[in-house]
DNA sequence: GTTAGGG
DNA sequence: CCCTAAC
């Protein structure tokens, strides 16, 4: 969504800007991949850390059989490298809306390990390739390329949000011990399938409580989270969680902005009660001490503007 | 759909 | 985290 990253920008022809005034520049901002569905297995006896060297084996495993990226235009995989964008479509002026990229594998791996997929492993896929892969694209700048992206001018704070600290955090949704969720090798699923389409849209089995009722996974607060929401709310103030959310949370789809509030309450809660902490972890009033311009903590910001905002209405 | 709080 | 009353 708000990933400032970057806005790569392709040009049709040279990089030069020759004397053809045809030659636009179209910018892309790749926000995502769609990578090919994983599934691993390991014992539920094995530790999270075998886990961890798991999928980083897997993963290591897909690189070095090496990727390929594979560009889809409304579905359609261009696969005529020589054509041009504007030939395939992909113009300056034109809907660029569309447009995927995918990662796909250059040659199939054998199972790095006999394969073996237990019952059924009910896990977010999404979220733990989501730091190398899972990348979508979006054509934000249906105009001229004047270098300037301003999107996010609204979040000076974006610079701390998580998208930089959230490392893979593997949230496996195991239905405990009900709907058997257990994990055990990770074997990239090379869709054996002719084409390339094949791997492309990853499909996120994001509601796998299919039977409602089910109790989230308990995700605990990364240091990192934490110091988002904090800032968040350094920014915000409390009582605005929605916006808190989408300011530095709009990447973590598990967090809710009740979710945040709630973290924040046991934050101000724990932080009222041992107001020495023990080295170790900060606080929330650590973290808002710096400049505690307005009331310390908890600045309810009332149906109006953020704190420090001179707000005047006329 | 959001907030605010208790459970 | 969940559940909900009260916006």
């Amino acid at each position: 969504m708000l990933t400032e990253a970057s806005g790569t920008s392709f040009a049709t022809g040279g990089q030069n800007k020759s004397c053809e005034s045809e030659n636009y520049h179209v910018k892309l901002r790749i926000k995502s991949f769609n990578i090919p569905e994983l599934f691993i297995k390991v014992p539920e006896n094995a530790t999270i850390g075998s886990l961890k060297r798991t999928v980083m084996d897997v993963v290591n495993s897909i690189m070095e059989g090496g990727l390929r990226v594979g560009v889809l235009l409304q579905g359609k995989d261009i696969q005529d490298d020589n054509k041009t964008l504007r030939q395939a479509g992909i113009c300056h002026d034109k809907k660029l809306n569309n447009i995927d990229f995918t990662l796909q594998c250059e040659r199939e791996r054998e199972s790095p390990s006999g394969v073996i997929i237990p019952e059924q492993m009910d896990f977010l896929t999404a979220d733990m390739v989501e730091p190398l892969a899972r990348m979508k694209c979006e054509e934000p700048f249906p105009e001229a390329d004047v270098g300037d992206d301003n999107q996010q001018s609204k979040a000076p704070y974006r610079s701390r949000s998580l998208s930089d600290l959230y490392s893979v955090h593997c949230p496996v949704e195991m239905a405990s011990q009900d709907t058997s969720a257990s994990s055990q090798a990770i074997i990239p699923v090379s869709p054996a399938p002719s084409d390339i389409g094949a791997l492309a849209i990853v499909p996120l089995c994001k509601s796998k409580r299919s039977e409602i009722g089910q109790r989230r996974i308990r995700r605990p607060f990364t240091v990192g989270e934490v110091e988002a929401l904090v800032g968040a709310v350094e920014q915000l103030g409390t009582g605005r969680w929605r916006a808190v959310k989408t300011l530095a949370f709009d990447n973590i789809e598990h967090r809710t902005y009740v979710d945040l509030k709630d973290k924040w309450k046991t934050l101000v809660h724990t932080a009222s009660i041992s107001p020495q902490q023990r080295r170790g972890q900060p606080g929330p009033q650590e973290l808002l001490d710096p400049c505690p311009r307005s009331a310390g903590l908890l600045v309810p910001t009332p149906p109006g503007q953020a704190p420090g905002q001179g707000s005047s209405s006329p």
